[in-house]
Order: structure tokens, then sequence, then C-alpha cells
DNA sequence: CGAATTTGACCAGCGC
DNA sequence: GCGCTGGTCAAATTCG
């Protein structure tokens, strides 16, 4: 059973792989730079009959994926405090992985980010969270705390600083403890995805963070 | 009582 | 064409 268990994990790992490059390279290619401006406002449903099998629309072009953006964050909670407010709206058992895939999306009105929390069948201290889409707004967070917060940006780095860090720690473990298979697949991901500048990715999900915050 | 979560059902896309 | 899987919806339930 270790065996075929090994070989799950492998083809598991090379899954997650590969779609986190794919969402990378998106990134890089920059659409994640430029998505601002997307007008997606005013869809005017007036057919509400089919409220239920909306979700299909638009038969003919494919549906459109929203840039991505997915990283790993060593946590014992699922759901990271990222100043936005979440309601998760499903829950999905994933293949592969005895853990659940949980569905959120940005409760502000019109705001169209979702992000996707899973744990990492690997290494179950390892969340993968994948952003998608890019907030309308600023972090209820910020708005909350006032000016104050940004004075002083120590106190309002977001918990997705601390994922890229932890990340960071992650690499280092690996190339300090070779031996360990679980975090050889958290480095090589990390490794071959060459994740953009972490700046650039708060400045994507966190507007006022390039507002103030950025020297 | 309103907001958030849970959970089963439904549908589209994809691989075989 | 069929079955599997991921993603979403919405009613029911729980929580503050």
């Amino acid at each position: 059973m270790e065996g075929a268990g090994e070989e799950e994990s492998a083809k598991y790992c090379k899954d997650v792989k590969e779609e986190l490059r794919e969402e990378v390279e998106e990134a890089k290619r920059g659409t994640m730079l430029n998505m601002v401006g997307e007008g997606g406002e005013a869809k005017q449903d007036d057919d509400d009959k089919h409220k239920k099998l909306n979700k299909a629309k638009k038969k003919g072009e494919k549906r459109q994926r929203e840039p991505r953006f997915a990283f790993m964050t060593k946590s014992e909670v699922d759901h990271l405090e990222d100043g936005y407010r979440w309601r998760k709206y499903g829950q999905k058992a994933v293949k592969n992985s005895p853990y659940p895939r949980s569905y959120y999306r940005c409760t502000t009105q019109r705001c169209p980010v979702k992000k996707r929390v899973e744990r990492s069948y690997q290494d179950p201290s390892v969340v993968i969270t994948t952003y998608e889409g890019q907030h309308t707004h600023v972090c209820p967070a910020n708005v909350r705390a006032g000016s104050h917060m940004l004075a002083d940006p120590s106190t309002m780095v977001p918990s997705i600083m601390h994922s890229d860090m932890l990340l960071h720690q992650l690499v280092h473990n690996n190339t300090n403890n070779k031996s360990s298979p679980n975090s050889g697949c958290s480095a090589l991901l990390h490794n071959q995805l060459q994740l953009p500048d972490p700046y650039d990715l708060l400045q994507c999900f966190i507007p006022s963070f390039a507002n103030g915050s950025q020297p």
C-alpha cells in the first residue's frame, strides 16, 4: 500500500506544481498587474428564472479565467486572516487528498475575488491558498484601523506577507534537511515557480499597500 | 434577527 | 458517449 501511496503523492505533487506554475505563468505575462478596469458591472440578469443554472452562462466562449495566485503557508488554521472578510460558499473533497478544499468569496459587495483553501496532503501543516481576481475595494482592516495603520506599516502586514516568508522558510528548511521528501515537494514548488516579487503581489491584492506603505 | 457556515445537489469540462 | 471531478448554488442550520 505504501508504494502506491508514494506514487500517488508524487503525482499529487506534480499536479499541484503544474497548477501553480500555470498560475504564475499567467501572472508573469502581466495579466495580474493589468487586470484592473475589466468592467464587469451591471450584468443585468433580468432572467432570474434560471438563477440556479446561471453559472453555465455563455456557451460559446470558455469561461474566462481570472488571474490567480497560489501560495503555500505553514499554518495550523485553514482560514488565514488577510485583512479582508470572506464568506465560505462551498467545500469539496478533493481527489488525492484526505483534506477538503474550501471555497471563499469576498463579502464586500461587487468584489469578485474568490479564494480556495486546501491543506497539503503531503504536509498537513501546510495550507495552499489560491486567490482569484482582484479586490475592487480597499482592505476593510485598513479602513477600520484608520490612518495610523498606514503610518505604521508593520501593523498592517497581512498574513499574505507571512505566507511568503513562511514559504521561504520552507525552502530554507529543505536545504538544511534534504532527506525529507515532503519539504522537498514544497521547495520544488517554490523553486520552479520563481514567485514574483512579494511587493508586486501585495500591490495586486492590497492596493493600499502600494499607496502608502512602500518607500 | 441577521450574518455566516454547512451540506447536498447540480452543472460544465475533461479524459478515456 | 460516459463517468469523474471541480466549482457553484441555495436551503437549512448554527452562531453572535
